[in-house]
DNA sequence: ACTACATTTCTATATTTATGGAAATATAGA
DNA sequence: TCTATATTTCCATAAATATAGAAATGTAGT
């Protein structure tokens, strides 16, 4: 993951709406939800979520199959992982610290 | 960590100018750097630079400290900490896969 | 106090982004 | 085909954000 993309995955979380879509799509996953499922929950109207779900789209934080009448929204941990590996690279200066996995390994710094 | 101070902090580091200032501050940790070496650097304007600058402090990303005439900047890793911390437990449905362990630089799914 | 330099604030402007109603599109069943 | 439902696109508008020159502020040395 370069810069560009790092950028537009974080512009697309830092934002309260979609973030909360992001998260109901976590929680949910990996079956996802319906277009019409998510609004209802977050009490959002249809055009105002779709906008925000093509960003997700866009960014590649979610992915979308369509089934019968419904299009089904699920999260795209690629993506996650690569920008956690993005901000562990550059912005935690590659320190564990940054990161607590609680790993066996038992390499300390 | 709340969902407002996440968005805060992910909106500060979702900007290619603040991204880069914060980058050049992870990597000149811990001592920082002063405005006008920042400015210098990346070649930008000092007044520019001091709205990112502010951006940054105000969503504790990173701290100053006044020595003579020269304001010293350098990254706040514990705001950053936070964030990955409530990245890994709301966005990566709290799963390691997130979270790599940062030796396997090229490892694919 | 005066000068030099570092940084911030003020200000205006340009750009991007978010919102949601209305219309259009897509799919399925009768 | 007609109708009902799901989702997206179109559009106008509102709001937030980025940029940078000019002026103001702060700090130190003479």
């Amino acid at each position: 993951m370069d810069t560009k993309q790092a950028v537009t995955a974080l512009a697309c979380l830092a934002q309260e709406a979609r973030l909360e879509i992001f998260r109901l799509l976590v929680q949910t996953s990996p079956a996802g939800l319906a277009a019409g499922e998510i609004a209802l929950k977050l009490n959002m109207p249809s055009s105002t979520l779709s906008f925000h779900l093509k960003e997700l789209s866009h960014a590649g934080l979610v992915k979308s199959s369509q089934s019968g009448r419904f299009v089904y929204y699920s999260t795209d941990f690629s993506t996650m992982n690569a920008l956690m590996a993005f901000l562990t690279e550059n912005c935690c200066g590659g320190k564990q610290d940054c990161c607590p996995p609680a790993e066996a390994a038992g390499e300390e710094k």
